[in-house]
RNA sequence: GCCCUGGUGGUGGAAUUGGUAGACACGCAGGACUUAAAAUCCUGUGGGCAGCAAUGCCCGUAACGGUUCAAUUCCGUUCCGGGGCACCA
């Protein structure tokens, strides 16, 4: 028999789902233990309807093969998959076509799931979530009921139910709090208190709380955009003009976790490149706030900075011109200019203050003081100083300070140089190293140790003390969108309420529009039965369901709670999570939170998600990209141009003559000429086959070319050749010069980029697999390289996996003769091949080293060839240790191999799957030699070989190297400085 | 600009703790089988030099320098690519 994939992988696909083979159980109590756990888990995809690409799959076999190897290993183990299903796209398609988002998303959740099956995997379906199912959702909305009626206890550093607050002020105000928000009051004056002034309170230390906050507001769409949909601030669909609007919006207090978020990363293994960017997010700097006395004034000035040592060095204050205390200090001779300033400040966008970064300010006339000098500081407003951070002023050291030091030279402000010869008066020197000079008493002190010593100062003045600040925002979290999660809350007399969980879910209403509402509200506004029982009507942001779905995958359909504790005690943490490093900061960072908070409730028993993650790299797309000279084609094109898609078809109304095309070299292209071209993405149908050969990928680019017949009329460019009206012709570049005046007007590129619909250039997984199997696309997508590593597909050298898998099956099975694999006792060569695999397969996999693995098996697989090994006792490991790579074709031998006479009787097993078979243990018996030739090298050149017995000790070793003779000519009898004896690779005697 | 990564044959990539660089695969060249093709199998394949040959010697992991008996691996400087952050005081 040959191996035939189509109806292996058919087989047993339909086998594992009719007997339910991945189904995992939760322990009934007293039971099941005996089994250690393991969490593997999958970042689940949106059901975009687009469909897979190879890219997708990536983590997903390499999560499928760790569970199913972990699962061999006798591990109880989780692998479930599910649906990120409330989002944008589905919403802004039903925008455009009036299907409901809820048909959509199930249509392509269908195709999702029937492509996943395809490759394969072995997640357990009956535990499937979707984010946009009222049985999830409403879990979503409970749980955002519990960061609303919790607060944040910096001095326990938890989150505590609301009502302990409430307890508190009522006995004893707010003497023992520290709040996020400025409030002091008596436990007296809070019971005089209106309902209204006490839920302001409270919301004001509400985790999830509702504030007034910015948006992009486009007018022409009446709605409000996301960031990625505001390109060059304009909005991506139409570009219409966007602007910032102040909306209510729903917010979380993750600035309350900042330090718990840093401090939780050193308990996670993720790389460094991760926390890295998530900590670089959450910004945590400390410094002192201090506070400067204005001349003539009653206000005071705090900065925020994070070096106190250099307050002698202060030659300016910068304060940010959105502060209100602008107004009242600004001097009458500096009112105009500074009201022009505020004015010029306002029209400019956010892109254009952080594109041309230039040095713009004003000085407001009024000056402060330096508390331990009495220097007199002028004071300016500039655009640099960013309101939202810090005090929103800063104080400015230019001999130590960058953006400060080019601030003081355009304005010709002096500048005070207090570290000595480590300024010279180029540029700014940012060291903590100098002894400070022209620093009063500070005097003579390294600048590290001076930080101290003024903040012990100021503290003791009483104007000033330390402080610790963050980047990171509290994080927003309310659209004014349909398609997404509605608050379980309702608005009376201005007041949030929490709706009774009895009520939930509160299910999205249905609507025949997906128009925006009026004043940048939500579609829910339009529907007068939600309005009227005052229902919130902005829904929760996507990032709401995928921050804790991990956990209810444990227990998929409680209806008494989100998970019960006993089995989120069972399964824990997630032992290995894979997905894309684009959500380093969104998704991670939230789901962090919310895990954070159900602990501190006493809800979950862990308080970080992800004990270990895996960042997988991305599969990118090659682009083939045609420049075509502007204004010769009118149809347009083009990345980062327009929206319009454009499908280059050359196809031509009647009567006109076809475009003549001429290809010209991508080095054609350059500065001075780039203007004339616009680029354009050119579709290619399938990719080469079987061949890095140019002459090869012409016969089969034009074998897609039938594939495709309706395609025909398109141009298909590959490298160096095209093909044009039924042929294909080749184009040398030599022969081709440029000139913009002959009005050549064609020529191609390829660039490598993200893969998108939109741009050409998807591989879909479900080609390759109907052509090689998906156990060949599975160990293909492994063995192109590091999972973590981002590259871009190339289909080339998917032959030489599939030939490994033909060459494994005949390893078992004849055409001709069928099974060919024998009983006989194996030979200590042959066990040496499977012991060593064994070793290999293992550590590669414990690894995550795929590639490797996969390469572990070809070696195997020409070993055994060439010893014509068709044994049973070696072939039948090496099937358990490939059946997570390559499980159809693993369980087809494995079934064949079952039934067919075996030493304990015919047929044993016979229904045994190799699912649940036994992983085989490594023996280094069969691997270790008695012996070997080792090199022996001389101050490392290689100057003879010695036959060594491996179990000798280090001493008898040297011994005999001591009586060779080679050796013995190079000590010229003196004893050798050191003899490197490394086991199983060399000898080296140095001299 | 700052931070994090990485740079190895014609190509994708191995080399796990500093220990014989280039495993494995693709591609290419030659050969076997075949009327032919496909499929399959065998041999060679970093560069240079010497030799009829087996083989031997030298160079070689972006560039230069350092530590070491020994460096793709550790250290320093420079160059190039990828990712993240970006006026954060």
């Amino acid at each position: 028999m040959e191996y035939n994939f189509r109806d292996i992988e058919k087989k047993w696909q339909k086998q594992w789902k009719d007997s339910h083979v991945y189904k995992v159980f939760n322990p009934e109590p007293g039971e099941g233990l005996n089994k250690p756990k393991y969490y593997v888990l999958d970042m689940f995809p949106y059901p975009s309807g687009a469909g897979l690409h190879v890219g997708h799959p990536l983590g997903y076999i390499a999560s499928d093969i760790y569970s199913r190897y972990k699962r061999l290993k006798g591990f109880n183990v989780l692998h479930p998959m599910g649906f990120d299903s409330f989002g944008l796209p589905a919403e802004q398609y039903a925008l455009d076509t009036g299907q409901h988002p809820a048909e959509t998303t199930k249509k392509n959740i269908e195709t999702f799931k029937a492509q996943l099956d395809n490759i394969g995997f072995c997640y357990d379906w009956s535990r499937e979530v979707q984010t946009s199912d009222p049985n999830y959702y409403k879990w979503t909305q409970w749980i955002f009921l519990q960061l609303f009626n919790s607060y944040y206890d910096r001095k326990d550093q938890k989150a505590k139910p609301i009502t302990e607050l409430i307890k508190t002020f009522e006995k004893e105000g707010t003497a023992n709090c520290q709040l996020p928000a400025a409030n002091s009051f008596s436990a007296d004056e809070w019971k005089r208190y209106d309902e209204a002034m006490q839920q302001s309170i409270l919301m004001d230390c509400r985790l999830a709380f509702c504030g007034y906050g910015e948006v992009n507001w486009c007018e022409a769409l009446g709605t409000v955009l996301a960031n990625d949909e505001v390109v060059n601030g304009v909005s991506e669909r139409g570009g219409h003009p966007v602007v910032k609007k102040t909306l209510r919006q729903w917010y979380l207090r993750i600035t309350e976790y900042a330090d718990r978020l840093l401090e939780g990363l050193n308990t996670v293994d993720f790389s460094d490149a991760m926390k890295e960017m998530q900590s670089n997010w959450i910004g945590k700097s400390s410094g002192a706030e201090i506070d400067f006395a204005i001349k003539d004034h009653n206000q005071k000035l705090s900065v925020y900075t994070t070096r106190p040592d250099t307050i002698f060095g202060v030659d300016f204050m910068v304060i940010a011109p959105e502060l209100e205390l602008v107004d009242q200090i600004k001097s009458a001779t500096q009112a105009t200019a500074v009201d022009e300033y505020i004015t010029y400040v306002k029209s400019r966008s956010e892109r254009e203050r952080m594109a041309e970064k230039k040095i713009t300010g004003v000085f407001t006339g009024a000056y402060a003081i330096n508390p331990f000098d009495g220097r007199e500081i002028p004071i300016w407003i500039s655009e640099y100083v960013l309101a939202g951070y810090g005090t929103g002023a800063i104080m400015a050291v230019p001999c130590g300070d960058e953006r400060d030091y080019k601030f003081a030279k355009h304005f010709n402000i002096p500048i005070t140089n207090i570290i000595g010869s480590y300024y010279n008066g180029e540029e700014a020197n940012p060291t903590k190293e100098a002894v400070l000079e022209n620093s009063n008493f500070l005097n003579g002190i390294v600048m590290k140790g001076a930080i101290d010593v003024v903040i012990a100062a100021l503290e003791e003045r009483g104007i000033g003390e330390r402080k610790v600040n963050y980047k990171m925002r509290d994080a927003a979290f309310s659209r004014q969108r349909y398609w997404g999660e509605p608050f379980p809350i309702k608005w009376i007399d201005g007041i949030a309420y929490p709706l009774d969980e009895s009520e939930l879910p509160l299910e999205l209403p249905h609507v025949d529009s997906y128009k925006p509402g009026p004043d940048g509200e939500g579609p829910l506004a339009n529907i007068p039965e939600w309005t009227a029982k005052n229902l919130e009507t902005n829904t929760m942001p996507g990032y709401a369901g995928s921050s804790w779905y991990f956990l209810r995958y444990m227990d998929p359909d409680n209806k008494q709670a989100f998970c019960d504790r006993k089995v989120s005690d069972y399964w824990n943490q997630v032992d290995l999570y894979i997905g894309g490093t684009e959500h380093a900061v969104g998704h991670l960072l939230y789901s962090r939170m919310w895990t954070k908070v159900l602990f501190d409730l006493n809800l979950i028993g862990f308080d970080e998600p992800y004990k270990k993650l895996v960042n997988q790299g991305m599969i990118q797309g090659v682009s083939q990209i045609a420049y075509v000279r502007k204004g010769d084609f009118e149809e347009g094109v083009s990345k980062g141009m327009s929206n319009t898609v454009f499908i280059p078809k050359f196809s031509n109304p009647a009567g006109t003559p076809k475009p003549k095309l001429q290809l010209y070299s991508s080095d054609i292209i350059n500065e001075e000429n780039k203007e004339y071209f616009k680029p354009i993405n050119i579709p290619i149908e399938l990719v080469q086959i079987n061949s890095g050969d140019t002459s090869k990928n012409l016969l089969d680019i034009g074998l897609a070319v039938e594939l495709f017949p309706q395609r025909l009329d398109a141009i298909y460019i590959v490298n160096d050749a095209y093909y044009y009206e039924g042929n294909w012709r080749t184009w040398n570049k030599d022969e081709v010069t440029w000139s913009i005046t002959e009005k050549r007007n064609f020529f191609t590129t390829s660039e490598v980029e993200k893969m998108s619909k939109s741009k050409y250039n998807v591989v879909n997984p479900d080609d390759l697999i109907a052509r090689y199997g998906a156990d060949t696309f599975r160990m293909y997508e492994m063995f192109l390289g590091p999972v973590e590593m981002s590259k871009p597909w190339d289909t080339k050298g998917i032959e030489g996996v599939h030939r490994f898998l033909k060459k494994f099956w005949r390893l078992f099975s004849d055409e001709t003769k069928g099974l060919i694999v024998t009983n006989e006792e194996p030979t200590p060569a042959e066990l040496k091949v499977l012991h060593n695999t064994i070793k290999k397969i293992e550590s590669d996999t414990e690894r995550f080293s795929f590639n490797n693995g996969v390469s572990g098996f070809m070696i195997a697989t020409n070993e055994l060839t060439d010893l014509k090994c068709h044994k049973r006792k070696i072939l039948e490991p090496l099937l358990i240790l490939l059946a997570p790579y390559a499980p159809h074709i693993a369980e087809e031998l494995y079934a064949q191999l079952r039934k067919a006479p075996s030493p304990e009787g015919e047929g044993v097993g016979g229904e045994v799957s190799i699912l649940n078979a036994t992983y085989p243990t490594f023996e280094e018996k069969y691997v270790i030699e008695t012996s070997k030739e080792y090199p022996v090298s001389i101050n490392g050149k290689l100057r003879t070989t010695m036959n060594i017995s491996l179990d000798a000790a280090q001493s008898e070793v040297e011994k005999l190297i001591l009586k060779n003779e080679v050796v013995k000519k190079w000590l010229e009898g003196k004893p050798p400085k050191k003899i490197i004896y490394v086991k199983n690779k060399m000898i080296n005697v140095v001299v």
